[in-house]
DNA sequence: GCATTACCCTGAAAGC
DNA sequence: TGCTTTCAGGGTAATG
């Protein structure tokens, strides 16, 4: 489940790999993702240069010469492979994009929650799905003062609305559950109900999580793993995501388990207010 | 307008 | 052992 750790590990990956090729070909499955992929996908990719890798929230945005950005979401099963030599496709194989070079990037994805599209824009924010994205919790203007109001405004319980991309893009369940144990904050407290101090103590715990996992390369449990197929390290470095009936590693007491929003949410209910 | 629920999908795990 | 059912959750449309 590639959350933003995931997405940004595959971002550095991939710059490294595709910057300054050129696309020459493309093959599609014809199966749809989240939304069809159109043939006009393919015609928008053919023969441009890949200029630029980058990320916002969780989507790889590929921005190609001149004024073209491939837009890749992940969805819940969505992998990128990289192979340097020939490749044909694989068991769920939905594009293959391969390089002058021979070199071949392949969106593989067997869920198909995924998303693959192509826009003529003169900048990223421009893109639809980019344009409803909330703040990036590790750019300048995730803070304090941003988001105490935000809370004050919201009815909603805390994790729903953690998990809300439109207020804040990246975070996913694994992080969310993280953070708000690093904050010491119960998930299903409404928003509105929390102090300064918990809003202080949440927004270093978010960008706490986030940072480490991005510096142990992702959460891997079934689905993760980078261009090259190396999975990450920071599923060795959670407290309570799938941890269901451990004990605790601040308290003891086991984690718990419930359902919001038809997600699954761990948390310690002795650590966590 | 906001909060909540249902839905898409397939592989893995659990249940029988 | 092998078949059937349940669960997982990204985003979003529909519903309350």
């Amino acid at each position: 489940m590639p959350e933003m750790p995931e997405v940004e590990t595959l971002a550095r990956k991939l710059r490294k790999a595709v910057t300054g090729k050129k696309i020459e070909r493309i093959s599609l499955s014809g199966l749809p993702l989240r939304k069809p992929v159109s043939s006009a996908f393919a015609a928008g990719l053919r023969g441009r240069t890949v200029h630029r890798v980058l990320r916002r929230g969780k989507y790889l945005i590929i921005e190609l010469e001149p004024r073209i950005f491939w837009l890749i979401h992940l969805g819940m099963s969505g992998r990128l492979f990289y192979h340097p030599g020939a490749f044909s496709g694989a068991k769920h194989t939905h594009a293959v994009i391969r390089f002058s070079d021979e070199s071949v990037l392949e969106y593989r994805d067997p869920r198909r929650f995924g998303l693959m599209a192509v826009y003529e824009v003169d900048r990223p924010g421009q893109i639809p799905e980019i344009r409803s994205l909330g703040k990036d919790p590790l750019r300048s203007g995730f803070h304090a003062g941003w988001l105490e109001p935000m809370l004050q405004k919201s009815r909603c319980e805390l994790k729903s609305f953690l998990l809300d991309q439109q207020k804040i893009a990246g975070l996913g369940n694994i992080y969310v559950c993280e953070a708000l144990y690093m904050a010491g904050i119960h998930p299903a407290r409404r928003c509105f109900t929390l102090r300064p101090e918990e809003v202080l103590r949440l927004v270093e715990a978010i960008r706490k999580v986030l940072r480490r996992a991005i510096r142990y390369r992702g959460t891997s449990f079934s689905d993760f793993i980078d261009l090259e197929g190396n999975p990450g390290k920071n599923q060795n470095y959670l407290n309570v995501f799938q941890r269901e009936g451990k004990p605790c590693v601040r308290c003891g007491k086991d984690v718990q388990r419930i359902r919001q929003g038809n997600r699954s949410t761990f948390f310690c209910s002795y650590c966590q207010k």
